[in-house]
DNA sequence: CATGTAATTAACTAAATTGTTAAACAAAAA
DNA sequence: TTTTTGTTTAACAATTTAGTTAATTACATG
């Protein structure tokens, strides 16, 4: 045991990652992959000996990753609403700086069974244990009446909604608002600040 | 002129549509398309030539399907938050019906460019008109003081983001909730109604 | 019916793509 | 140094897949 991933595994993975969350497991080339991280494209096999498995190492990973950006907030000690603004910027930052990742699982998860799997085994776990806190803090708050008797789902499903949607439709936004990048920037900055106004106004009693 | 389309040109074109927004352009083997046509698949290169050439007559008809599913109430004579309301219950219906349809552009858009151009030259107007006679409804009211002053993309986009991240999402959430058909059909008829609340919360003064 | 045109089929080609293998090479252990 | 082990390379094999073609059938028109 111990053994330390060697460069080229690491390189190899690198590169996969990057292929296959742009372009998806079906248009992703093993060979493209090989050429990206420099190598021959026999020592993907080696390392990895098919495509498929290449890919499940990355999407694992992947959705572990994607599973646990959300809600590593709801621990700290601070009023509710607060944490629910803490959480929705942080998710949005994430988002902002994996912004095909995303759509990349969704895809891959919508196109194939096994991969359905996958997320249910690596997040579903996590994600029912986040709703789970989510929820107790909320049964909390609305015997105290700060907030409306929403459920945590509907709730959480907003905010992802809101966060992810802006991203996933990038292309088309950029060729929409047609402005410079700074601009465009701003314009998410803004968008931020507008999901978390959203998020507490759908709990207002 | 007025060449009625052959009965296997359309069979074949069916299928395509079928394949093409379930699996996307690289996931789907024009064979297979074939076989889901019932024809012999040199009949697929008779018709269209290319695979993507069938792939672009099957975009680009779903592109102008999706602009144009959103907002045609615009034209009505009612109050404009009723307007809002129907606007969100119809898209949300439309996306219900076309619960592939969204990802499948989307996912296509971001992968390639080809199929950006595509969308900018068959949606981008169709949006842009559509967001002029939002924006100039929304400007009304504004001065009315019944809404408060919110860009018109942005209050769009918060529609856009919730309805069609729920059906993104689907088999996700199908194994979050882990409930029966029927009673998953229910908890959408409840987010619809949701999403019509925030739609119109965001638009509070 | 004859003749020309369009639709259909089966067999084929060319290229791409995943995966293998045997041999060369490098590094560490004996 | 020799041996052993793991790494890398180039060449190859097998399969899949888009696209073609030439021959056949169906169909309409004179």
């Amino acid at each position: 045991m111990g053994e330390k991933d060697t460069g080229t595994e690491q390189d190899i993975l690198g590169a996969a990652e990057e292929v296959f969350i742009k372009k998806g497991y079906a248009a992703t080339k093993t060979t493209e992959i090989a050429k990206l991280a420099g190598i021959n494209h026999a020592m993907l096999h080696y390392y990895f000996r098919t495509k498929e498995n290449l890919f499940n190492v990355v999407f694992q990973k992947k959705v572990k990753l994607m599973a646990d950006s959300f809600f590593l907030v709801a621990q700290e000690k601070k009023p509710f609403l607060e944490i629910v603004q803490m959480t929705v910027e942080r998710h949005f930052d994430f988002i902002r700086g994996n912004s095909y990742l995303a759509i990349f699982i969704i895809n891959e998860i919508n196109s194939n069974e096994k991969n359905s799997q996958v997320w249910r085994n690596i997040a579903l776990p996590i994600f029912k244990n986040v709703i789970k806190t989510i929820d107790m803090m909320m049964k909390v708050e609305i015997s105290k009446g700060t907030i409306r008797n929403i459920d945590a789902i509907d709730f959480i499903l907003n905010i992802i909604s809101l966060n992810i949607f802006v991203f996933a439709a990038q292309p088309i936004l950029k060729g929409l608002k047609n402005v410079s990048e700074e601009e465009y920037e701003k314009f998410l900055d803004n968008r931020k600040k507008e999901n978390v106004r959203l998020a507490l106004l759908a709990l207002q009693p």
